[in-house]
DNA sequence: CGTTCGACATACCACGCAGTATGTCGCTGT
DNA sequence: ACAGCGACATACTGCGTGGTATGTCGAACG
């Protein structure tokens, strides 16, 4: 009677991939319920039904970006490894998953700013800090790292937010400037992979 | 009687800054018009006097932008110097340059993506595509820098587009996190700028 | 086999905001 | 002193869009 959690629940994960197509083509204020809903070949009423506002929506989509993310770097993470090494593995899983959710990615990083919208709902002023908090976690991955690595002498000692700030949107870069879909071989993206994450380690020592 | 090029010119840069600033704190599309002219104590007359559309504004304030970095960057670019010395020179000037002009900069990268406003007049295709001609012109500082780098053993032959694009995204991060006005001792800026520039430094070696 | 309920579709409203048309005021040239 | 123009202010409109109230339809109950 009730695997239909499973029905409801993929009915969500579609409209938020569509949301996250919509949102990354044309922008996250630009794109509009409608548009969304018309890629599914759907009305509004199944957005609304599943999601209380349009900002809920998109504080979904940005949620399920750290979570992603969140996923594929923590069971790679090995912190009996030195930290250079496990922090290359940890670039590595991160870039991988960027460019896998592009769309989720790329909308988060495009929202990180600007998202005063005043007035809010204290039923939106959850999600986002439910938002906030998953990222601060997620932070706190390399965070750990980092520090590691400094104590070790194995990176330059400097300020670690300047640096966690830095090396985290350096990851993110492929979602500003990266476009998906050419006949991009997947030789590419290994390159993409390989190249990034040396760099972020170089940032480091 | 025509030095009031001046005076024109002194109204449009005082309306360009107090847009800056609404685009950095709202978002560039939830500020509205209105809420720049309020902040100059004007009404929308005296924008729609100096900037055809909300788009042109937009446009005009992302120029500003790339220009200013283009003019602190340019200058101090010196290929008689050993390549790396030349980058953290230019790396150096940049986030000076970033810091300075903090609100444009913000705001460029902000609309960095999601610019795919559809059917936009050809008045305003022209501008998108002069932003796009000086983003290039500026990118191709570095590119140069980056080859000669490489040539010379100094930097890792990687992808060049790849490299150009992460340690440039790197050089911008500040305007995503960085949060101006605080009790914000100089003295951390000059750590922000010494510690990010060697860090862009050492991704390339 | 009637009832209920979830998962949508349809029709509609309210409003914020970009853009415009028109008015006003001060300066400048002649 | 009058014409003309530049630099705005004021008042108004139209449309897009978020949100809602209501209808429909099929599937699970009992």
């Amino acid at each position: 009677m009730d695997i239909m959690n499973t029905d409801t629940s993929a009915s969500k994960t579609e409209i938020l991939d569509a949301a996250a197509r919509c949102f990354m083509e044309l922008g996250v204020n630009v794109a509009s319920i409608d548009d969304v809903a018309h890629r599914l070949g759907s009305t509004k009423g199944r957005i609304y039904h599943h999601f209380r506002s349009k900002d809920a929506l998109v504080s979904a989509v940005r949620l399920c970006a750290v979570q992603f993310t969140h996923q594929a770097v923590g069971p790679v993470k090995d912190n009996t490894l030195p930290a250079d090494e496990n922090f290359r593995n940890m670039a590595r899983a991160h870039i991988a998953a960027v460019l896998s959710h592009f769309a989720y990615c790329k909308v988060f990083i495009n929202t990180l700013s600007g998202v005063t919208t005043k007035s809010l709902t204290p039923q939106e002023q959850v999600l986002q800090q439910e938002i906030r908090q998953a990222t601060s976690a997620y932070e706190n991955l390399y965070r750990d790292v980092l520090r590691a690595g400094m104590d070790a002498g194995l990176f330059q000692d400097r300020n670690v937010s300047i640096t966690l700030h830095s090396v985290v949107t350096m990851l993110n870069a492929p979602a500003q400037w990266y476009v998906p879909g050419r006949p991009d071989n997947e030789e590419f993206q290994q390159t993409l992979i390989d190249q990034l994450a040396d760099m972020a380690l170089g940032s480091l020592r």
